[in-house]
DNA sequence: GTCGCTGCAAAGTCTTTGCAGAGAG
DNA sequence: CTCTCTGCAAAGACTTTGCAGCGAC
C-alpha cells in the first residue's frame, strides 16, 4: 500500500505528482511536454509568492541563465496553465495580473498599516460562509482572496 | 430638527451632497471645478454598475452628446476621485479595472473571471467573524476587503 | 490675467499573435 | 517525419503623457 505524503515540508514528492499531472494533461490534449513548460510550472512551484508573468521570466532567466524561455512563452503557458486550472490567477490594484499554483493551501491576510506586517490566517467559519453564499448564487467559486487591514497589536503599544 | 435621509431611492438629495464634497475638495487642492468632471462624477453616480473607463466615457458620450470628453479626462479624473476616496478600483480577470463610488455601504465583491461581471454582496456572518478575529489577536480593524473570484451561473451555462 | 484643465495624438505598458525554424513524439 | 512549440518582433489593447489652446477663478 503507497504511503500518502502529507508533510507539506516534503516539496520534492508534491512536485513529482505535480508534474505528471501536467504531463498527463499534456498527452490528453496531444500538447507536447518541453523543457519551458516544465521550468515555467517547477518555478512557480517553488516560489511561494504570486508571480506577475514578467516576475516569472525573470526569475526563470535567474535560475535557469542557459535555458531561452522568452515572456511570450511565459504569456502561453500560464494561460494553459490556467485554463487546465493548475494555476490561478489574481488581478491587483495596479496592473496585470498574478499566478499562483492553485494547490497550495488557502489563506487570508491581516495587514498591520503601521509596520507593515502581514499575518497570515484561515477562519473555517468565513471560509463555510462564502460556499454557503457562492452555491447560493449558483456560482463557481475559483479562488478569494481577503485582506483586513488595520494596526496590530504592538504598534497600538507604540502608539500610545 | 432635520431629517436624515435613509432611502436609498432618494437620489437627488445624495447626489447634492456629494456633489459638495467634491467641490470642497477640489477647492482645498486648489484643483478647479469643470463640467467634464461633474459629468464624470454624476454619470458614475446614476450608473448602479462597476463602470470600466471605456464604458463610462461611452455613457457619457450618450448621455451628453454636445460635450466634449476625452478619454483621456476620464482617465485623469478617475485617477483624482479614487486618490481622493471618492470611488473605489476593482481589479478583475480580463484586463482593466472597474470603478464604483466609494461611499456606498460595506459590501465585498464576487468577481466572475469569464464575463467580469461584478455582484456585492454582505455578509454578517463573516463581518462577526472578522470581529472576532481581530478582537482575538488584539488587531485593531481599520478596513477590510474581500473578493471572491469564480464562475457566474450565466458563464457556467455558456461554457458547457 | 493666471494657471490648471481639456482634447488630441503620440508614447508607454502589458499581453497576444504571426512566422519560420527547432524539437518532441 | 509530422505537427506543435518557441523566440523574436510586430501588432493589439489599455492607459498615460506632452502640448497648445481653452476656461474657471
Amino acid at each position: 500500500m503507497p504511503n500518502v505524503i502529507t508533510n507539506f515540508n516534503d516539496k520534492t514528492i508534491e512536485y513529482e505528482q505535480l508534474l505528471q499531472n501536467f504531463k498527463l494533461l499534456l498527452k490528453k490534449n496531444k500538447l507536447k511536454f518541453t523543457i519551458q513548460r516544465e521550468v515555467i510550472l517547477k518555478t512557480l512551484y517553488d516560489s511561494d509568492e504570486h508571480l506577475t508573468p514578467e516576475a516569472l521570466h525573470q526569475l526563470i532567466q535567474k535560475k535557469y541563465p542557459d535555458l531561452k524561455a522568452g515572456i511570450a512563452t511565459v504569456y502561453r503557458t500560464l494561460s494553459l496553465l490556467e485554463d487546465s486550472n493548475v494555476v490561478t490567477s489574481l488581478s491587483f490594484g495596479a496592473q496585470g495580473k498574478k499566478y499562483e499554483l492553485g494547490a497550495k493551501e488557502h489563506h487570508d491576510h491581516l495587514i498591520c498599516t503601521e509596520c507593515g506586517e502581514i499575518t497570515e490566517f484561515v477562519d473555517e467559519e468565513i471560509e463555510k460562509r462564502q460556499h454557503a453564499i457562492t452555491d447560493d448564487l449558483g456560482f463557481k467559486m475559483l479562488d478569494h482572496s481577503m485582506q483586513i487591514y488595520g494596526i496590530c497589536k504592538k504598534c497600538q503599544a507604540k502608539i500610545k
